[in-house]
DNA sequence: GTGAAAGCGCTAACAT
DNA sequence: ATGTTAGCGCTTTCAC
């Protein structure tokens, strides 16, 4: 493959004007420019990023952690982060933690000088893993105990559901939280909702908010899991809030295999706007969470480009799954 | 971060022997070993792979090509071709094609000097992209009008999933193909169909063939579309075949909005049994594809461990959107 | 068995 | 405005 070398003397120039014109830094002729373009041209010459990287020391690699390729949620994440790197010519690989040493994964991101980890799983890691990258000036997000830069406002999507539930009559309102019980009191969807439900005229009945062990175990399997439990207990709900998309999904399964219909007996509100909700049956409402934002805002703080904590908007979407009561 | 040259000095031998240890190749003495071993585990010393690629010009990146992250089936044989991928070492990144210039995408990856690119997509490109690659000795699959070297044999689970059907009483078969004609004919599932459809005593009727413009429009989009026209068409069918479940989806949901029950008033099967189709409402009876298998054959091959042809099997998942007519 | 040294292709500081 | 050159950290050949 042809160097840099190659193009210099082809187009009659050093190595440095070649540099110069392709990253266009530092002043150039136009006329040596046109000589450059030329070459680069006809000898078709392709940069060679792995020298580029080792000689700055740093790669052009970004590095998210998820916990599993097959979430529609991460990927919609990731698909915009792709997209935005792009621009930058950076490349972002998903990386899966489930079923994988993190300890080993860690090592292979240090191995190959990542600029960036963004962590979208939720798994626990001694935070001492991350000295080597702190050291080396990689940016982290979601990595440490730090506040992080990029936060979703789910409260506005909530507020929207909670206030859309009242309007529409309803006063025993469950929550298929999925999350091991310490990570569901923490969750800011389960907290607003814990919050403020009293204040929308619902029922403060704790025993329908349902925990579990997400995401150890698939959502669609505790959305599953949790509405059969929540049937099985005996207390009044006539909606359900579930943490994510894919929960509802299980959850709809469930309450169709007892015979209970949506909405009409019972209403479902699930959480992401995941690209094919609309086919659910019925077609679910959401909170819709502006996820292209969210990816968009990783990235710009991996590159530097940002350094204040952006929010990401949420907000509903109305389609099937909620009853308007109020009506006959 | 500590180098390899500081390890040496540290171990008291060369950087040589350094390597040889860390890549277990050539002659050390077992002092020599236990020296340098000790020296790594002290220094914390992680190898700079930039460097290693480099100087061995061959990057431990391997591309694959997909139309959208999002997208299930490519998801879950990207998963397997990571973990297949990182029991020695190398990183797989997924990139997106859609809405992107193909042409920069390949630029992109030849000047990361990936060491090999699976196109999962199905778009089209001007072979001569690729000489660059082939020049370099990167392993490509599916890139070229070469014979791929992993080949899904659809045909097991087509022939399951039509004795089935002829088992089960059906006669109007119809098939949501839902890629271009031109694509439609040559998809080993249709042929497969058509073919053999007489066999199984099923109607001759090209009318329920449906083509549409997958991947260019969402799978399910598609199903759902394609499921309306078959309504409207006004042919007799009582089974239909979805070329993937993401198209069944689209299609349940089209015709549960025409009144029409699965599998009461006609029958659906899927393909590829995505891990979420039993939530599927009714839970999908499905062909399911090895993914696992076909991934594995994909890093395999491009890791050179492979060189014949290998074949992924396929077969039938029974659930519940067949109806037995013979059954009251 | 082990070490010395010549690259790999590029960047960036410095010189001109 | 352009050229020179010393690394970046590792691999690998060749000599000992």
């Amino acid at each position: 493959m042809v160097t840099k070398k190659e193009v210099a003397e082809y187009a009659g120039v050093s190595t440095a004007t070649v540099s110069r014109v392709i990253n266009g830094v530092g002043y150039i002729s136009r006329e040596a420019e046109q000589k450059v373009r030329k070459a680069i041209a006809e000898l078709k010459y392709i940069p060679n990023k792995l020298a580029g990287n080792l000689a700055r020391n740093r790669s052009n690699l970004i590095a998210v952690l998820v916990e599993d390729l097959i979430n529609p949620y991460y990927m919609t994440l990731v698909d915009a982060m792709v997209e935005r790197a792009n621009v930058d010519n950076y490349v972002v690989a998903a990386f899966a933690i489930k079923n994988r040493d993190v300890q080993r994964v860690l090592e292979d991101l240090a191995a190959n000088r990542v600029c960036g980890i963004v962590n979208l799983a939720m798994f626990t890691c001694d935070f001492s893993c991350y000295d080597v990258f702190s050291e080396a000036g990689t940016k982290l997000i979601n990595c440490t105990a730090d506040s992080s830069m990029v936060s979703i406002d789910y409260r506005t999507g909530m507020h929207e559901a909670m206030a859309y539930l009242q309007r529409t009559g309803h006063k025993n309102v469950a929550f298929i939280a999925g999350l091991e019980e310490w990570l569901t009191q923490k969750d800011a969807r389960v907290c607003c909702f814990t919050e403020n439900r009293a204040a929308y005229g619902f029922a403060e009945n704790d025993k329908t908010i349902l925990s579990a062990d997400y995401p150890l175990s698939k959502a669609y399997d505790v959305g599953f899991a949790l509405a059969e439990r929540l049937i099985r207990a005996n207390e009044p709900f006539d909606a359900v809030l579930c943490l994510t998309d894919m929960m509802a999904m299980g959850a709809l399964k469930a309450f169709y295999n007892h015979g209970l219909r949506i909405p009409d007996d019972v209403s479902v509100i699930g959480c992401d706007n995941l690209e094919f909700t609309p086919y659910f049956q019925p077609a679910l409402t959401t909170i819709s969470v502006d996820t292209r934002a969210e990816g968009f805002a990783y990235i710009d703080y991996v590159l530097g480009k940002t350094d204040t904590v952006t929010s990401i908007p949420t907000h509903l979407v109305i389609r099937d799954s909620v009853k308007d009561n109020t009506r006959g």
